[in-house]
RNA sequence: GCCGGAGUGGCGGAAUGGCAGACGCAGCAGACUCAAAAUCUGCCGAGGUUUAUCCCUUGUGCCGGUUCGAGUCCGGCCUCCGGCACCA
């Protein structure tokens, strides 16, 4: 009887055109039932699924298909990261139209997942480069543009030599650009940026307040990502000047200790001291040198520190003291102010500095127990202490002093209490074709103006000519170029950068709501009931970068009045990655297992099975090509032991210990998905079918069969689809409710009891499990074997834990 | 340097403070077979003692502590992984 023989192949095929047809995971919202939002991070369609993505999107299905059975409407929607670097160098390599070469991966990739098995609405599907998605991204950008929320301004930025575009600050990892590992460059260029670091606290305050389900470990990199810390602003005058240097410090209480003040190098008023100070071939040479150091060089601390004196001095606002300023190397213009106050003898940089260039070491907090000299220590004093040669201020405990210190500078207008960030505008501008083109139009005379609603999208010219080199490739194209200005009519230009990718990943959850909303990017109605996200899955890399952007997005929409949520999503899982031989799969390791080879070989069922069990989801996976085959393996086992059954009646004849069995694996296997434990839920299963091969053929019912169906149905769709229908069963799988369990037939008539003399276990006591304590008590001390191990002493106390455990100590 | 997370058999991994090693992989032995594969059964941390399938000791990175009882809680280290890092 072949029909007998799995044959995952056929069956999965069966199964998938079965779904397709019967519109099996269409979710309609006006059906009944709680609703469950839940979404998988997008993929970049570089071609092909890999490993990671079968990994990801299968915890997602699990998760999903476990809902819909439970008669919960799950929105499950799947979609296209699409623009992207790849498909331009594609471009320029092989002579392939970008957007050619994403729609042919995006049809493969599709039919991939449909191979899987995935339980997406592909009726909400969508790429974020077809241009009725980016229409609505523009629209942001002009209303956030009116606003002021997005803005131009010239500075150092991130460039990468080998992609040839700059990079947000969350797109450079140890000094090296996220996509190609190239070192990064500084370059000084006009950008576009958006203010997100107006957000910066709230969206610090709502890690804590709105995002309970999300790991800590991601909640803690995104605070230190904003990295807000409290402060003092103090102005420091200009000697024989009317202007101030502004500082940022934590700790104003060693103000009485400042001796020299530093300056990075890009600060404004460095070129204006040196030249009024004859200092300039210095200051330009000092320049000309720190201005190479790149962000390599500077994690990597592989640059000598040092500085140059600028000929200006400012005055300490509380002594009056005279303190030359220097421009120092290791100052940054993006933290603070740009400007430090210098305190050697109580921070170590200064410290090293003062040292150099033999400056003065002022001691203005005494620890308890020691007593600092300038003149032997041999670093700076950055702990605890008491205030000393700080005038009015001496006596006070520093901790106190920087209140005091902040307060007596407000009062006379020097400065105040003022908290810094760490978080960075992000710069949205890339040099690039293939990403979303800015709506903004240059005039002579009108400036930036954006493109108006009726007008969008500005869509990507079809007909451009790929080099890779010589800046935005749309600069190249008159026809894109040259328009007219929407506010005077004259000669303007179009903006020839497009957005960064991070953009469309940055509100695509809301879009899913509502995906053919043609009003404006998202529908009111829609997103109220759907958000926030009830569950999101993705990789951890993604945690400062995308995962701040699209909580930012959220709030700037809301902000915008397009929607009133402020957080997009409630609980994030985040999946560790999938290795082989001890290293991340990738093509020039040559250890890349293909998800299609899986499928031919044994199915995606199988592929599934083994991705889940072989570890606990946010834990790394390591491929083993034996363990795919023992998954297989269990699925063959499933296979025959129901094949075995098909014909049995109705009739139940469990006995006591089968029900205790059948309860006791629903119950845990409904656990262990509710908390993404999958690998132990299938181990549940496992042992289940280990049960009934062992009590015997003729002894199984009908109940036990198609609940093990019901149990794996989630795990091995087809599988269980198929297997469901063999047993004479109309309707699909899907329509089936999740089994239940009964507590009460979990518990067993006897209990194993252990008996532990002095903590070690002596011996074990079957007990009926109605067995008082105090009985419990007395057959554990009347055992002979427990007996012997007394050693005839009396025992000074007994504990007993009901249903589980005696303890006698001696 | 600072902040997280982890460390359990040959391997992946299980264990609300209560029998450490579920389940699987690999391995060993056996059954079936002419044989192999598949399948099924048993064993499978280390050491000792018996070799009856009994039993004892020891064992969750290291050192202490709390507890009747610690893989689990607390303190101090070590190692690995991740994040941040001249942030004033």
């Amino acid at each position: 009887m072949t029909d007998k023989i799995y044959n995952a192949k056929d069956i999965e095929s069966k199964w998938q055109n079965r779904w397709e047809e019967t519109h099996a995971f269409k979710v309609d919202e006006k059906a009944k039932g709680e609703k469950y939002y839940l979404l998988e991070m997008l993929p970049y369609p570089s071609g092909r699924i890999h490993m990671g993505h079968v990994r990801n999107y299968t915890i997602g299905d699990v998760a999903a298909r476990y809902r819909m059975m439970r008669g919960v409407k799950v929105l499950h929607p799947m979609g296209w990261d699409a623009f992207g670097m790849p498909a331009e160098n594609a471009a320029i390599q092989r002579k392939v139209h970008p957007a050619d070469w994403t729609y042919k991966n995006i049809d493969y990739m599709r039919g991939q997942m449909k191979r899987l098995g995935f339980s997406y609405d592909w009726e909400r599907e969508f790429a974020t480069c077809d241009s009725s998605y980016y229409k609505w991204e523009q629209l942001i950008f002009t209303r956030m543009f009116e606003k002021g929320w997005v803005y131009k301004k010239t500075s150092q930025i991130n460039w990468c030599p080998s992609c040839k575009t700059v990079l947000a600050n969350e797109q450079v990892s140890a000094g090296c650009c996220w996509r190609c590992d190239s070192g990064v460059e500084m370059k000084s260029m006009s950008q576009w940026y958006f203010r997100i670091t107006d957000y910066a606290e709230e969206l610090l305050i709502d890690i804590d307040d709105k995002l309970q389900g999300w790991p800590e470990r991601v909640k803690t990199m995104q605070r230190e990502w904003i990295g807000k810390s409290h402060g003092a602003n103090i102005d420091f005058p200009i000697e024989g000047s009317d202007q101030k240097i502004q500082i940022f410090t934590t700790r104003p209480d060693t103000l009485f200790g400042v001796t020299f003040m530093s300056l990075a190098w890009e600060h404004p008023l460095v070129k204006e001291f040196a030249k009024k100070n004859g200092k300039e071939k210095e200051v330009e040479a000092f320049i000309e040198k720190s201005s190479k150091i790149d962000h390599k060089a500077r994690l990597e601390d592989t640059y000598e520190k040092d500085g140059v004196f600028t000929g200006a001095y400012c005055l300490n606002p509380l002594t009056g003291d005279k303190v030359p300023v220097y421009a120092a190397n290791f100052v940054l213009m993006e933290y603070g102010t740009g400007a430090v106050m210098a305190v050697p003898g109580h921070d170590q940089r200064d410290f090293e500095f003062a040292k150099k260039y033999n400056l003065p070491i002022k001691i203005v907090i005494q620890p308890i127990d020691e007593a600092l000299d300038p003149s032997t220590m041999d670093g700076a004093w950055e702990g605890a202490g008491t205030m000393i040669n700080s005038g009015e201020f001496d006596g006070l405990k520093n901790k106190d002093g920087i209140k005091a210190v902040s307060e007596h500078l407000k009062k006379n207008k020097l400065g105040g209490s003022t908290v810094t960030y760490r978080l960075k505008d992000w710069c949205l501008s890339r040099q690039r074709y293939w990403g979303t083109p800015i709506p903004i139009i240059h005039c002579d005379k009108c400036g930036a103006v954006p493109v108006p609603e009726k007008e969008l999208p500005v869509e990507l010219p079809h007909d451009v000519e790929f080099t890779g080199v010589g800046g935005s490739p749309l600069s190249r194209v008159a026809s894109f170029v040259d328009t007219d200005c929407p506010k005077c009519g004259s000669a303007g230009k179009r903006e020839t950068d497009t957005m960064d990718t991070f953009v469309e990943s940055s509100w695509y959850m809301l879009r899913y709501a509502c995906p053919r909303y043609d009003k404006a990017p998202v529908d009111p109605k829609m997103m109220k009931y759907w958000l926030p996200i009830d569950q999101y899955i993705g990789g951890i890399e993604h945690a400062v970068g995308h995962l701040i952007y699209f909580r930012y997005f959220t709030k700037v929409m809301r902000d915008l009045g397009m929607h009133d949520l402020d957080e997009p999503c409630k609980n994030l899982m985040t999946q560790g990655m999938v290795y082989k031989d001890g290293a991340k799969m990738s093509k020039s390791k040559g250890n890349v297992v293909d998800p299609d080879d899986m499928i031919a070989k044994y199915g995606a069922d199988t592929m599934r099975l083994f991705s889940l069990f072989a570890a606990p989801p946010e834990k790394d996976l390591e491929w083993n090509d034996k363990g795919v085959e023992g998954s297989h393996r269990f699925l063959l086992r499933v296979w025959r032991l129901v094949m075995d059954h098909l014909d049995i009646d109705g009739e139940t004849k469990e006995s006591p210990e089968a029900a205790r069995w059948r309860n006791k694996t629903v119950k845990k296997v409904t656990e262990d998905i509710e908390r993404f434990h999958f690998n132990t839920a299938i181990a549940a299963v496992m042992e289940y079918v280990n049960y009934l091969y062992g009590v015997g053929v003729e002894k199984i019912d009908r109940l036990a069969v198609e609940t093990l169906v019901l149990l794996i149905s989630p795990l091995a769709p087809h599988a269980a689809e198929e297997l469901w229908e063999k047993l004479g069963n109309g309707e699909s799988i899907l329509g089936k409710s999740w089994p239940t369990f009964d507590e009460a037939m979990i518990a067993s008539d006897t209990l194993t009891i252990v008996v532990q003399v002095n903590g070690k276990v002596r011996e074990r006591l079957d007990i009926p499990a109605d067995m008082s304590d105090e009985d419990v008590k007395q057959s554990a001390l009347s055992n002979e074997r427990v007996i012997s191990f007394m050693e005839g002493k009396e025992p000074r106390k007994v504990i007993v834990i009901p249903k589980k455990l005696v303890n006698i100590v001696l």
